[in-house]
DNA sequence: TGGTTCATGTAACTCGTTACATGATTTT
DNA sequence: AAAATCATGTAACGAGTTACATGAACCA
């Protein structure tokens, strides 16, 4: 029940079309609620049928043609609602960790090139973070939604770091290929 | 598609039945890959089907009845096969973080209450897996089976050790209710 | 006018969740 | 014997994924 919620989020920052929003959700929104193309146009059907958006009504709407949403009262009533809504988290669900469980029954082979891989592409996102930190939030910068905002960014920052940093010492554990582990 | 590992790597531990599957993800199992007994059921029977597991004869099959199965040769050698295969990282999707970038529009109110609330949950969680940490392994122990499983452990408490520094940070972000944000 | 990209959708499927059903065992 | 609990399921639904379809705009 959070996809809606990511819209009405993203259409009260700027109302836009299904593929403006797709594209936002590879970008900023995505760092935090993935969507493709499919689950968002069908969302924003649903969600001008219960009238907390309304396309926009200059533009005319036609297959191929692209429509515009913006959200009305009652959306942002609603979104209001659900961010103030005691919910629990979510078990985590990881597959990298349940691999590496895995491997200590069936074997590690295999497996080692993965975690450099994830490493990899760990540190890149961690980088595209911190580009990101550093272009939208200078220190001088400091209105209370630059706040929140800048929050989380920080944990997708955090995240990352997190990640980089554990990959990093469960690659420890596995021999170096070349010396057989006859190293120290 | 990572269900019927978890499975498979939960029997190869240890062959159990429905019920203490169930119990072992809701515990070791479920600090990375959660599954409820509905889940859980449908797929050992998907698993035995495929010849991956089968139950084990000495008990007879009757509902209502418990029923212990095993990992057969083929099942090992599938999850080996799996463990193995690159995957990508799944993008994060976090309500959390979802509701503090709505709160940036629509306004905070309601989502302190239960920030603090994630807080101690995580810090709960934070201790219950230093305890196991104490107990399961300590320092003479260290076969390369408690490497492994001591990492995916450690991924466990670093995460919540995370959010737990992330939440208290971000609620330093909120006035105290009793003094209207007069303080400094 | 034929191909590519843009933009909006449909359909089928898998996985996870919630609510409920049923038989067996244990307890009172 | 009734009630509670243990243990194994079924059914319906909802969210997310993958593959495909269709019209419009642009480009050669």
């Amino acid at each position: 029940m959070s996809l809606p919620h990511a819209i009405l989020t993203a259409l009260l920052e700027k109302p836009s079309s299904g593929l403006e929003l797709t594209r936002r959700f590879d970008k900023s929104i995505g760092y935090f609620w993935s969507a493709t193309h499919q689950q968002i146009y069908r969302e924003l059907g649903k969600l001008e049928g219960e009238g907390l958006i309304r396309a926009l009504p200059s533009e005319q709407p036609a297959r191929g043609q692209r429509k515009s949403y913006e959200v009305l009262p009652a959306g942002r009533a609603e979104l209001a609602r659900w961010t103030a809504v005691a919910q629990d988290p979510k078990p985590l669900r990881d597959t990298l960790l349940l691999r590496l469980r895995a491997s200590a029954v069936v074997g590690t082979a295999g497996l080692e090139a993965d975690l450099r891989r994830h490493l990899e592409l760990h540190r890149r996102q961690l980088a595209e973070y911190q580009q990101i930190e550093r272009r939208d939030f200078p220190p001088e910068r400091d209105t209370p939604q630059d706040r929140l905002r800048h929050l989380v960014l920080r944990a997708g920052i955090d995240l990352e770091t997190f990640w980089t940093q554990w990959l990093s010492h469960a690659l420890a554990e596995f021999p170096e290929p070349s010396d057989d582990g006859r190293t120290g």
